[in-house]
DNA sequence: CTTTTTGCAAACCCTTTGCAAGACA
DNA sequence: TGTCTTGCAAAGGGTTTGCAAAAAG
């Protein structure tokens, strides 16, 4: 019977990150919150993060070829990611399973951006596992 | 005016690559060179896989929370990742920067899987990149 | 013979973990 | 008080790099 119990570092992380709205790593995460407060460990950072994470109230993203980034916007949405300055631009449309995708393309489009591919990756329970 | 060479090695790293269906981590590539020919080095397994991507005869897989995996698929395709075990599936469908969604629902339909999210990722180079 | 590539080990980055001290309820 | 959380440092995965020896062209 583990109970959670609030802290002045998970408050202060939590506000850190939810500031955030350049898809930090977890890095980035642990440099703003030594800004202002240096003596928070990183081990805590991220042990807070990946809370945040199991309790839904923070997303992780995945980066090919780096590490892993954090979302403050949980609601489902989607990503362009520039392979020159490896920043990574939200893109807001219709949620659920079947998002509109010409609506993401159009705000490509308005974005000026250059279109070099798309990666859609479906996740959820695959139907071996299920029949455990 | 470097010139890359052909080397016994990267053969047998990219025929290795080439077998697996599995979308192998780089250790697993590794394990696999390693069972036929265990003198190949580490280092030499990773430098052979980079370069294959560089020239864009591999794709490089982010996955979250993991180690990147490497597909020898490179037509665009997209994939189905299952949280329990952790596999990941292909799911063929029309390429282009417009796949059709409900060609691939339909896809995961029939594998009576269990979806519980998407994620779309589209890449490129962004207006602030190219103005340069 | 020149330059690339290899194998090894060490270095590196990112993240997790063990543990004693400290904080919450 | 009981036990959850913290900070630290060490360990752990995964990947890259420096370097001398080997191989390619």
């Amino acid at each position: 019977m583990k109970k959670e119990r609030n802290t002045t570092q998970k408050e202060i992380i939590g506000n850190t990150v939810r500031r955030m709205t350049t898809h930090p790593t977890a890095e980035e995460v642990v440099a703003k919150v030594h800004e202002e407060h240096p003596g928070i460990g990183r081990a805590t950072v991220y042990r807070a993060l990946k809370r945040m994470v199991d309790k839904g109230d923070l997303k992780q993203v995945s980066i090919t070829g780096g590490a892993d980034r954090f979302d403050f916007r949980t609601e489902e949405h989607h990503h362009f990611k520039c392979n020159r300055c490896g920043r990574v631009f939200d893109l807001d449309a219709e949620t659920g399973c079947s998002p509109d995708l010409s609506e993401l393309l159009g705000q490509l489009d308005d974005s000026s951006a250059e279109i070099t591919g798309v990666n859609i990756s479906f996740e959820g329970i695959c139907r071996c596992c299920k029949e455990e």
